[in-house]
DNA sequence: ATTGACACGTA
DNA sequence: CGTACGTGTCAATT
């Protein structure tokens, strides 16, 4: 019928449009000469260009709300009714703009008693049964009616930045329903942006799952009799909430509003009517864009067809002269990075123009300022330089982050969600859904704002870390382990999957067949891994009698059933407890098997928030309890390999760093002693306690000193130490005093580690780092122990922390400017493990070790033990 | 679908 | 009744 490509008509909802580039841009940063302000105008008209040259329609034509009534008002007075005032900055800015559209030659409808809703969707039937492709742009999502195949909704997600592409299959991706029974989901749900309640109890879910249960709304309610519990009641009671919603979210589709599409066909404009109206309303860019993208009409100078994508240009940033930093945010959209966001620390002088560009990672001039020194200020540096380092780029010159600043200052609060941070500091409630999401809430990604809050938090937590002296711990470490981490999680660690993958399946039948043996043993089938259900046949129908108490009862732990077995020999708990082994093997096998990437490497997060002491955590998956003890556990380390084109692993630990810290703090003569004298520690230790020679220690005694050690470092009680070896609490605590009475420094440390955190309501590192606590004064016992203990280990565990982080630190610029092509993977707290380059061994283990041991000076040498192999438990032996 | 309890791997 | 974590399962919550 028409050899020429399909004439596609664009429909513009004007108001939803507007009001969202109204929120998107600061209306004091856009302003007309005569004190107008242009935000709304400047953004929608930024949008919708963006919008012609991304989509190419032929036709267009903008509709508008004459009036907030309509017949709907007429129907339900408090239709819309939640809306609150217009504000002051947006009057005017209608009129403005329709003068603008005009002047663009685009078309602009509006009808008596209607909403623009109901002119789109009669126009947008209309056109669709003439044979035009038909797109929608609307924030309401009533309109995912219209949808059929002709007809596609491009609805806002978030902010202005991105338009999703409403189609029948999107639509049902999202809400498991048809776009055509979307009107009915609507009405079951509610609509609080529209002041339509819905039936109490019912969300979006259980209205989905209706109606692809019965089919419609008038079904459901034909079944509403049938339908259980609290919900169906609800229903019941509230159905004429529903009816009501249905009949004022229904579209008038058959307003008769034109008799010819060709008046709203896209020709070119009046260039000298544009700039004139562009001019009163101080858009110069926007000029240009306009002229460029829409072409002048034939009737004026200098015709242009020409189309173009709109540019970006770095030059076009407007930058206060005091300005100190940018601040830069991600927009991150399925897990790629597509754009940055810059803001200033006044506006969201943002997308480089406005609000409303969309800024490629490609861009030259974009990639060039990411990597540059030019000062930024982020949210997670870690995770954008992640993302960027992973497209071949990076970013440089951060200065301030304000989620690392955040973490300084409060290392224990468990949410650093940057709207959290924003609210508790700046007192700024975040508001990043525009239509209040009654159905679903979509998920925020407006980088602007994020630079924008990025950059205010920044600021204030900055001071605040300054005012605690956590400045070095935040230059000197935190700052510099973001590029570090970064770099090692992007290159990850390569895995033997083959190895794996037989690993897994022979314990699964491993797994089976002692499933086997235990149901034969009790009898009957159960789930092992069931602690409840383990309860029941242990200690009822076995009739036991359980060791350690838990909330639900008798504890199954390992502890617990092996001392169960050692009472009553039982074959149950025999195979139990392999059963637990095997399958927690099993289970960590198949975890990290998921985790392995396209190239065949497993890429951890390290989470430099995690813990309140100042280690990393790791996530996604964790590597830093790969097993190490079980010699079936080894076998997972043995699938973490050197990956291809390198020599071999190597794993460099520090030794004893704990004890090393605890005697350089506590001063102990003797402690230092035991670390100067080259002798094994609890060797040596055991032998100032029992008064022997050291090498008359045995493995007993050598075993208990262990244990009181590192005991010590935990805050350990005689009464857990007789536990953990299982003595008398008497003897317990005659070790604790033959201890104390040789290592009396150490007891006179620990005592003031308390005293001071009592005193000050913090501990402290000795590169600074604090950790708060205030239940050290707790009048609840319980409390008040969990915190002396904390606060016992924090300064201990913290200052191993910062030492293996400036390590790292070091290291990772020394394979930088050293010209090592060998590099740094993983971090597992004392351990560091790296891919060793040909030729590159003895280099990097000789700049590695001394790295490591010279950190800092303590009292004590700080010793780096090496490993090497081709896998990591190769390495590790 | 989310949450708490339990269990267990690491340093 | 030793510190610091992450992650799986089950079972009970909406």
């Amino acid at each position: 019928m028409n050899a020429n490509p399909k004439n596609t008509l664009l429909l513009i909802d004007g108001h939803s449009l507007a009001f969202r580039a109204f929120y998107a841009l600061s209306p004091d940063a856009f302003r007309a000469p005569n004190g107008q302000h242009t935000n709304a105008v400047h953004g929608f008209i930024s949008m919708m260009l963006n919008i012609l040259g991304n989509e190419k329609p032929t036709h267009l034509a903008v509709a508008f709300d004459l009036s907030r009534a309509s017949f709907r008002t007429d129907e339900y007075p408090e239709y819309k009714g939640t809306r609150g005032e217009t504000p002051p900055e947006f009057n005017g800015q209608t009129e403005a703009l329709e003068e603008a559209l005009a002047a663009m030659n685009i078309t602009t409808l509006t009808k008596v008693n209607y909403e623009a809703d109901d002119i789109i969707a009669s126009l947008a039937d209309q056109a669709a049964d003439k044979g035009f492709d038909v797109l929608i742009v609307s924030g309401d999502r009533d309109t995912f009616q219209l949808i059929r195949p002709e007809t596609t909704i491009l609805y806002p997600v978030k902010g202005v930045m991105n338009l999703a592409r409403m189609d029948d299959d999107a639509v049902f991706a999202k809400y498991g329903i048809h776009a055509k029974q979307y009107p009915d989901l609507a009405a079951l749900v509610g609509e609080t942006s529209d002041n339509l309640p819905g039936i109490p109890g019912v969300g979006p879910k259980t209205a989905a799952k209706w109606i692809s249960e019965y089919g419609s709304l008038d079904a459901i309610f034909a079944a509403a009799d049938s339908i259980a519990g609290k919900v169906g009641e609800s229903l019941r009671e509230h159905k004429e909430l529903a009816v009501r919603n249905r009949r004022l979210n229904h579209l008038i589709r058959d307003l008769d509003m034109i008799d010819d599409f060709e008046k709203f066909r896209l020709r070119g404009v009046d260039e000298g009517r544009v700039r004139d109206v562009f001019g009163k309303l101080a858009f110069r860019t926007l000029t240009e864009r306009v002229l460029k993208l829409r072409g002048v009409a034939s009737d004026s100078s200098s015709p242009s067809t020409e189309v173009s994508e709109p540019e970006v240009v770095l030059e076009q940033i407007e930058v206060p002269s005091k300005q100190v930093v940018d601040s830069v945010s991600g927009w991150l959209k399925k897990q790629e990075l597509v754009g940055v966001a810059v803001s200033n620390e006044g506006k969201f002088l943002f997308g480089l123009a406005n609000a409303t560009e969309r800024i490629e990672t490609s861009d030259p001039a974009v990639l060039e300022w990411l990597s540059s020194d030019a000062k930024k200020a982020v949210y997670n540096a870690k995770a954008l330089d992640r993302l960027l380092l992973d497209n071949n780029t990076s970013v440089s010159g951060v200065e301030l982050d304000a989620l690392l600043l955040c973490y300084l200052n409060d290392p224990v609060r468990r949410d650093y969600s940057l709207d959290t941070i924003a609210l508790d500091y700046l007192g700024f409630s975040v508001e990043r859904t525009e239509d209040d999401g009654s159905l679903l809430s979509e998920s925020a990604a407006d980088p602007s704002l994020d630079a924008f809050i990025a950059l205010k938090c920044g600021l204030t937590l900055l001071e605040k870390v300054k005012a605690q002296e956590q400045t070095t711990v935040y230059e000197e470490v935190e700052l510099p382990s973001s590029p570090t981490l970064a770099l090692m999680e992007h290159y990850g660690i390569a895995i033997d999957q083959a190895k794996l993958e037989a690993l897994f399946e022979s314990l699964g039948i491993e797994v089976k067949q002692i499933e086997t043996e235990a149901f034969a043993i009790i009898g009957h089938e159960i789930n092992l891994s069931s602690p409840k259900q383990l309860q029941t046949v242990l200690f009822e129908e076995l009739g036991m009698t359980g060791t350690k108490q838990v909330k639900t009862g008798f504890s199954t732990n390992a502890e617990a059933l092996t001392t169960l077995f050692e009472q009553n020999q039982h074959p149950f708990l025999e195979k139990l407890l392999s059963h637990r082994e095997i399958s927690k093997i099993r289970q960590m096998v198949e975890v990290v098997l998921k985790s392995v990437g396209k190239d065949g490497r497993i890429h951890t997060n390290y989470v430099q928030t995690g813990t309140s002491t100042g280690r990393l955590s790791s996530e996604g998956p964790n590597l830093q309890n790969i097993p190490i003890k079980s010699e079936r556990g080894r076998q997972i380390r043995d699938a973490f390999v050197v990956g291809a084109g390198f020599d071999t692993l190597l794993s460099a630990d520090y030794s004893q760093i704990e004890m090393r810290i605890m005697a350089h703090m506590s001063e102990d003569e003797g402690l230092i002693e035991a670390f100067k004298s080259g002798e094994d520690l609890h060797r040596f230790v055991g032998s100032r306690i029992f008064g022997v020679e050291p090498s008359e220690v045995t493995t007993a005694m050598r075993s208990k000193v262990k244990a009181m050690s590192y005991g010590l470092v935990y805050g350990l009680s005689e009464y857990g130490l007789a536990k953990q070896l299982r003595m008398s609490n008497g003897e317990a605590k005659q070790l604790m005093n033959d201890y104390f009475a040789r290592f009396g420094g150490v007891r006179r440390y620990l005592a003031t580690v308390v005293e001071d955190a009592k005193l000050n309501g913090y501990t402290v590192t000795t590169f600074g780092r604090r950790r708060p606590f205030d239940d050290l004064k707790s009048p609840i016992f319980q409390l008040r122990e969990n915190a002396r203990r904390a606060a016992l280990n924090a300064p201990i565990q913290g200052t191993a922390a910062d030492i293996m982080k400036i390590a790292m630190n070091r290291i990772g610029q020394k394979i930088a400017d050293g010209g090592f092509k060998s590099r740094m993977l993983l971090q597992v707290h004392d351990e560091l493990v790296f891919e060793v380059a040909t030729g590159e061994l003895e280099k990097l283990r000789e700049m590695v070790v001394h790295e490591m041991a010279n950190v800092v000076e303590l009292r004590v040498p700080l010793e780096v033990h090496v490993g090497i192999g081709k896998t990591w438990d190769a390495a590790d032996h």
